[in-house]
DNA sequence: CGCTAACCGAGACGGTACGTCCCGTCTTTTG
DNA sequence: CAAAAGACGGGACGTACCGTCTCGGTTAGCG
């Protein structure tokens, strides 16, 4: 939330680093995380090297070393750009809203890269808290904006409710969020059925059924 | 369906094997599931290797490699059983017996052997038809029983209503499936917040409010 | 010179083995020997495997072991009877009989199996007392018969004189039978220059005229 | 006979390795070197493994291979310095010359890594060819200069006539070799007898009373 | 405008695990 | 009871990446 310790391994513009020196090249860092992104979808993640990331970019091995401390760090790098693509349609209803979110996320979900990606970096990451807190600083936090501001549209339309307090309102958010994003990964990645609109609607029916339970009263 | 063509890699009980020749042993494979466990624990799939494995169970690596193709393979069969500790835990309500299940899944994925080796091979499996089909067989399809089961015994006590068709009702268990088990497994892996009998009461009323409203409506 | 300790590892034709029980098959020994020289030539000695000799043969591997130590010794008796077929071919002179062994031992180290074989059963008998004894046996002291056989018929000619004593004969026919073999053997196989007529003639040429200079002189 | 091209497995001094990159240890050469003649003292050739060499040479596996394709090349280049502290003794005569060459060389053949190796990568090398043109240049034709350089001398004290011109000198001194180097290996190691003065001093009554024979008539 | 510090490419380095192959032994069923 | 079949413990193979370390050489900015 605050002033994170900054170590030389972190990405985004690093005011403070050295004064003196030659400076690192910054078509690199695009180079690099491009490389990465087309190797995922090449191999995928199990096969994807960094030497490889390395020749595909034109760069050494030891510049990545510099810049990541590993494949993973690198690979979370590489596809947050990816979820960023997610918008909010801006319809003008809370239903299709939610539908067409879920289905852009599957969408993405089936792309090679973000689906062999996304879940080896979480496997990593039950291990390694330094990367959890990277995938969810890079990733996941980030695409709470859609529930927050989906929300925020509905209540203005009259959809929702208002929240009694913004702690309930932070909890809310937080479980709707877990609901689809868990739900959709799993039809998606493990169940394996496709997520078409007939499916999103279901879902979707649910998901509002379920919230109008929840906050109208225990 | 039915009779699945098996290859000398599947595991539970293989009727026609050859009639001769040295038949493999049944310790071998017990101790090597219990070796791999063990191993997961202390190590956590990154670092767990097929040679380590052989070793703690006292095995040498090419009767690992005779049985499983690879490490993912031998980590699906040797983690499968934990998730049969799964029970409904048969109260006298529905509520209680989701709330339940919830709590028991997330305890689950609090060990380090589930943890660590179900993102894992879910990760690996996303490359790998045959991997996802073992994992479907193997734990996910297993658990849907607690669905069903669950749902069977809230009809019998009113709670639910009966679903109109066969279909109907597969497809509902199956979304009820994928909400549960993927959103458990975001909140506890993912966003790494607690799953506590007051998070699991708050989704269980969101689930159960959804359902009436999935099932009631058109 | 003749009861040689038959371990029962020596192969050719044990009467007295175990009076009781199935008898070993004796179809067995002559099938997995032709496997081992076919083998020989198709593979090499490196890649020669006793798994593959005895699927060739139609024989368990257990058979092999029960009657050869190791793959050194299966080989000696393998290649010793192509040994065999080197004769003296009766002509009317020295001359003319040592160019004629000298081409067909050439000959003979043109073919694949002995020629891989016979170095490789050399090189490991180095650390193997054991196997430098059943070589000289099975293939070395056998041949000697032709340096033996030669000298008489040139003796009976005239051609050569006689050896004043036993001793001297036999120390004299050693030479000349570390002279012929590991001459042609080098040039065969280490200098890699084709043993031919020419060759063979010069050869002789140089190797009768140092006899008589041996045992003319003191 | 002129620049042969340099593939990266090849030793001796390479000048047009790559310009850039770390360049290769020169140590690391000498210790693998070294490392391969213990190991071969203490294990013989079958015994010894590359995962050995390394460990002793404090190097990784890794580099043994990047330096060199196998084994077998590697053991050639380690033993072929071995054969070069033979010499010639300079004495005063062809005779002694020739004696002294051979105790020489039969008393490196008791060396057991010389005697397991040198057989070892002949019977490898009857397969393959390019192993065969690596023990030539590094090992046999090395050996020639003394076959060379004692009829030098000989000739220069009159004690052999020269020849009449440059091919019929070289046949003749592949000959001499062949029948020397030969010799002595069957007699050492196939044979198994020992090369004593007694035995030297008939052989080389034996090849020089040939040679005579053969130099001077047609 | 030349120093100098940090960058850069290349590639060798010590390690470690891989999955395969073969060894020689053992445990079955079949003849 | 031998033979076939084939699983077993063991161990070396050669390969592939890992992350680190030298190299020679480049490229800023500061002095």
């Amino acid at each position: 939330m605050v002033a994170v310790m900054r170590s030389s391994h972190s990405r985004p513009v690093d005011a403070p680093t050295s004064r003196t020196g030659r400076p690192r090249s910054a078509e690199a860092d695009a180079a690099i995380l491009a490389a990465t992104r087309a190797a995922l979808v090449e191999l995928g993640w199990p096969k994807l090297t960094m030497s490889d990331v390395a020749s595909r970019a034109g760069v050494a091995k030891t510049t990545l070393y510099r810049r990541w401390p590993g494949k993973s760090e690198l690979v979370v790098d590489a596809v947050a750009a990816l979820f960023d693509e997610l918008e909010l349609p801006g319809s003008d209803s809370l239903v299709t809203d939610i539908e067409d979110v879920v289905l852009q996320f599957a969408a993405l979900l089936e792309r090679p890269e973000a689906k062999t990606a996304l879940m080896a970096v979480v496997a990593e990451a039950t291990r390694d808290e330094a990367l959890r807190q990277r995938i969810r600083t890079s990733i996941v936090d980030r695409q709470k904006r859609l529930v927050l501001l989906g929300r925020e549209r509905a209540q203005a339309r009259g959809e929702l409710p208002r929240e009694p307090d913004a702690a309930t309102a932070a909890r809310t958010a937080d479980l709707i969020f877990d609901v689809i994003a868990g739900t959709v990964v799993h039809r998606a990645l493990v169940s394996a059925e496709p997520v078409d609109r007939q499916w999103a609607r279901t879902f979707t029916a649910l998901l509002l059924g379920g919230l109008s339970a929840v906050t109208s009263g225990p």
